[in-house]
DNA sequence: TGTACATCAGTGAACGCGCGTTCACTGATGTAC
DNA sequence: TGTACATCAGTGAACGCGCGTTCACTGATGTAC
């Protein structure tokens, strides 16, 4: 094997492995050992490929921007939240990135209590997220509150698949957040 | 001064700085000679009184246990959800214990993820926190979903005091949750 | 194509920093007589 | 009330564990001629 090729190999074993131990203890409790054991490798390994965990941590944010950006680009969506498609579009949405990358979020997440740096980085990535919805919200007739409150009410609601929804698959989440959402936004019920 | 009185105030002065860091930059993010520090006694003063920071957040928890009780013991509250004001005295209750501990809920929080047994604990607080809810549920027709997975999206609402709400007075954020969370619960709107 | 040397991914033992925890000590409060 | 000893809250330097990080080494791949 070229030792490029090497390289490439063992970092994508590092960043998997990370992401495995990463979704089942959280990113607090992983250390770098743990990373390079579960990835079949010595401990000074780590460092030809990453500085520190952060260092690695921020690869997987490029990964999620990436994918992000990727899907952003091919998408042209029902934007009219008086329409229940156009709020099950986007809750799916997050539904599917929490799923696709649930170890980046955790990481995200828990690296933000403890770094100021990580806390910036998810401020960011949140207000991303929720400049596309402002817009969608234009044309709703009698919010509950603000736009702005409202907005910040919707997202408390989309981080939700973060959380444990015991019993339930995750279209009957969808379903149930929709119909929640919907409600919550428009005041009054549509018959699903 | 006597001993025990002595002894008493210390524990307090080392309690209470723990809750002014807990609050201020995490729990994680506060060590324990950064407690000792910030009470003005030196390190080993602290084991005297707990035998470890998890010691001292299961102190902070016990007072918030004790001081949820009282409250919970004068209490005769409204309890259709049907109505505006029985969704806006738990909206309330809410803010104002998020309010009132807000370092124990910070550090509550962040404890869970790094330990199995905070992470016990801090599910057992919220079924605490959602069992009387489920009651309330009873008397609403028409909810959004089943009443388990109604109540698990209105307990992601009720959480939401956990992060900040920029430019709005607490009154307003209990007003606008209320509106939110009654729209979604009746699938109707009510005339402020 | 072959040889000699350079480079570089990977190794794992060792190092050292940060911080939790201990412990011998101090001096004030409590107790016995 | 006074004296002698015991107790105990508080002190802070020192200890040591855990873990991140380094570094001399290995052996395979790459390069020069």
């Amino acid at each position: 094997m070229k030792r490029a090729e090497q390289a490439v190999e063992t970092r994508a074993a590092l960043i998997e492995a990370a992401k495995r131990l990463f979704a089942d203890r959280g990113y607090l409790n992983t250390k770098i050992t743990d990373i390079t054991t579960e990835a079949g490798r010595a401990a000074g390994s780590f460092y030809r490929h990453f500085t520190s965990k952060e260092d690695l941590l921020r690869a997987l944010l490029d990964e999620l921007s990436a994918a992000s950006d990727a899907y952003a680009a091919t998408d042209e969506h029902k934007s009219d939240f008086t329409d229940p498609d156009a709020i099950r579009y986007h809750v799916a949405g997050y539904w599917r990135v929490h799923r696709e990358h649930a170890a980046t979020m955790v990481a995200l997440r828990q690296a933000a209590l403890v770094s100021e740096d990580f806390t910036r980085t998810f401020d960011r990535f949140r207000r991303a997220q929720l400049e596309d919805l402002a817009d969608h919200l234009e044309h709703v007739q009698n919010l509950p509150a603000s736009p702005e409150t409202t907005l910040l009410m919707m997202s408390v609601m989309l981080d939700a698949p973060a959380q444990p929804w015991p019993g339930m698959t995750e279209e009957e989440a969808i379903e149930a957040t929709t119909r929640f959402l919907y409600r919550a936004l428009n005041g009054r019920d549509y018959t699903p």
